[in-house]
DNA sequence: TTGACACCACTCCAGATGTAGTACTACGTT
DNA sequence: AACGTAGTACTACATCTGGAGTGGTGTCAA
């Protein structure tokens, strides 16, 4: 019989964000899932009826912390709306992921995965959209300059900036990893007129 | 005893990279190597000590593939020098990438779990910012457009519509993926006078 | 004849799974 | 207050799966 205490289910999930860092998508055991959560032998397999449930669910789960939450929002909608502005925003973003590496690497974790399960794909895939939609709209919302197109390309840029410093961060140094960021806005974003 | 017959070896890896984009780094184990080359089992134990050297020489290999070919390197020299080239160029990029969908998600796996291994982490090091470099050195030699910090950010955005267009195909469809490589080229690509 | 290799077969081992069985707790009933 | 019940926590077990490594034999070529 399937479990229901939604408390236990959450730190359960979050469990499972762990281990898929730390140990892979194929990693990610039931048993795995129980000793990362501290809890008997056997609780996960009473939580989820199969491997596939408890990765869609740990997919939904991490958009959960990755969100910003509300002070930063807020913070980010005061001061001038200058390309300098969007530098900030965008090394604050790049530091952010690194403060929340785990996060981050289950989710290309489950990327790679969903090649294999259609069911995640389906899950990533609509939050994804529904991110970068998030971002362009705020974005434009809150005056910035950079008209969309722009702020894709710096999604794009962005992204992979991440990914290399979080798999091989021997690639770039932490100096070349914020000319990188400067340089991107600089060439992305128009110049602000006084 | 380890064997040395240099073309079973090559084969091996082969299989090992499909592996690998197919079941996940988890997924290559010794056996599943084996049955992917069509050879008896127990070969693969005989031909690598560990898995650790299966995965670093995988690694390795991937490049071999990857590294356009002659022919195109030099059909890539002649021609006009100016913006559109280049985004001609981004174009057979992605293409080849899709292409060789297997050898990339192979790639993709490896970093991940460079993560965990410090030695395939030093291989994958060495051989990304060889790949930059020599990018950057071929495009300032070939009189394209753009300095250097221009084909770096050409190589951020364009790496992750990669990615994003082998995991999660969806989230950006064949339009929107053409136009944002014209987009890249046309942002971060200066206009040839002529 | 010798050495390297292909192929086959066998044993051993480790880890994962799901569930039966028992104990505990909270809550509602009488 | 005593009782019953539902939902869980926890333990332990029986089973299953697949992979690893290795020894042995046959083959080919130098």
């Amino acid at each position: 019989m399937i479990r229901q205490n939604p408390a236990r289910r959450a730190a359960l999930l979050d469990a499972a964000i762990e281990v898929l860092a730390r140990e892979g998508a194929r990693g990610l055991t039931f048993r795995a899932v129980d000793a990362q959560a501290a809890v008997p032998g056997g609780t996960t397999s009473n939580y989820f009826a199969n491997r596939d449930g408890l990765l869609t669910q740990a997919g939904a789960r991490i958009y959960e912390h990755l969100t910003p939450d509300a002070p930063t929002m807020a913070a980010s909608l005061t001061g001038p709306r200058d390309r300098k502005r969007v530098a900030g925003l965008m090394h604050d973003l790049v530091g952010r992921i690194a403060g929340y590496r785990t996060g981050y690497l289950a989710l290309l974790e489950l990327r790679l995965e969903a090649t294999r399960r259609p069911g995640l794909r389906a899950v990533l895939t609509e939050q994804i959209k529904a991110n970068i939609d998030e971002n362009v709209a705020y974005h434009l919302e809150s005056g910035l300059p950079g008209d969309a197109s722009a702020v894709l390309l710096l999604y794009l840029a962005m992204s992979w900036l991440i990914v290399e410093q979080l798999t091989l961060p021997d690639v770039f140094t932490e100096t070349q990893l914020q000319e990188l960021v400067e340089l991107a806005v600089a060439r992305l974003i128009p110049e602000t007129e006084e």
